[in-house]
DNA sequence: GCCTGTGAAGGATTTCACAGCC
DNA sequence: GGCTGTGAAATCCTTCACAGGC
């Protein structure tokens, strides 16, 4: 029996473990579904079912225990061990989020950055060195990286995505805006704030609580 | 004949947008859906019907004009006008954003920010002034803003949250690392690198091209 | 001939509801 | 009594396929 995990579901579950870290934090031990549904506006349905693409975890009449599942979750998906990674792109955007410390206490050290700026190559931003482009290649052929990071301006993102493709990364997070492509094998996920916004404004021209309608 | 638009829908216009201001600025004046689809990794029968909610902006045989289809979904989610926002959470994070240039030039004018640590009160950063979080209640009451930004730590991101929807505010973009609640008729957007990371990271443990299996 | 707009079909995801167990 | 795990039902979303118009 062979079953594809749906992508959504893979997608909620970092949002159940960081909301176990949470709780763990504050000395919980258990949790229902319930509750846990409570906190993370989702049904408690929800996250039994997609707990249970992976196996049992709870305890009928008890709920899961906090650490226990916050481990399995740590081990589904990866978070267990630590991920290398790389920057692309060092302008303002770039520099924030190598400055940003939120990646590295979650198990994503920035091993190096890249630039096609000469006036940036040999510089240091919180301890990354800053390397040019046109060395991409062969340091990915000879340095291990799980993840890239590109920020470059929307005009040569397909290009960079392409480069770390090609290096063999096989994981992008991509903050340029533009919807990049890879080839199947390879995972891409788009940040930018402004669609978040601009999906926004939607519903903000409606009045509060009225949802679209058309006649 | 009344008919919801899905969630979904309203999300994928911000793309479509935004790739047809590429082609625009391209010098391009027509796209069909089969190519824009190309463009997005998006069939072109989900473009169709997306923009059927909405209207009938193409002709058969030709496709969409993309100045006229592009100035349309810039009416549909509001676009066409410019909208003021105000950001809660000045540390490393909230500074980066208000020094990322890229809202402004799509409209979206960052105001004011505020903060509870004093220190920082009176100063500015990018040309906004920097108030103390006592004052966020009445500054809303006097100044119409329209967008929050959350961008304080975790901790006291949802009492930030309620304090923006208190002040009237109905659209948040979060970016703290929970997931906040909103009443109905508030919409929010959650923002989390992390997350995005989190979940790349599953399909980096196993064997590239194969997708997750279980016996 | 090409491409849109759209009902209808198909597929995917969510929710229900309850048996089973603590 | 409370709560999980899960088939079945319901809902939601995507894709098909073709009539109609350029």
């Amino acid at each position: 029996m062979t079953l594809e995990i749906p992508e959504v579901v893979i997608n909620r579950l970092p949002v159940y473990a960081r909301a176990l870290a949470q709780l763990a934090e504050a000395g919980e031990t258990v949790v229902s579904s319930q509750a846990l549904g409570e906190a993370l506006d989702v049904t408690p349905a929800q996250i039994r079912k997609d707990l249970s693409y992976f196996g049992r975890f709870g305890k009928q009449g008890r709920g899961y225990n906090v650490p226990t599942l916050l481990a399995k979750l740590r081990e589904i998906l990866g978070l267990d061990r630590r991920w290398r990674v790389c920057i692309v792109g060092v302008g303002r955007l770039g520099q924030a989020i190598v400055e940003y410390g939120g990646f590295e206490p979650q198990g994503f050290t920035i091993m190096s950055a890249f630039d096609s700026d000469s006036e940036l190559v040999g510089t240091s931003i919180a301890d990354v060195e800053i390397r040019h482009v046109d060395e991409l290649q062969s340091y990915l052929a000879e340095t291990r990286i799980d993840i890239g990071i590109v920020s470059v301006p929307g005009r040569v993102a397909q290009e960079t995505v392409d480069e770390l493709v090609k290096g063999g990364i096989r994981a992008i997070l991509n903050y340029a805006p533009i919807t990049a492509h890879v080839p199947p094998g390879v995972s891409i996920r788009h940040i930018d704030p402004v669609l978040a916004m601009q999906s926004m404004t939607f519903y903000l021209k409606r009045p509060a609580g009225v949802v679209a309608i058309r006649e």
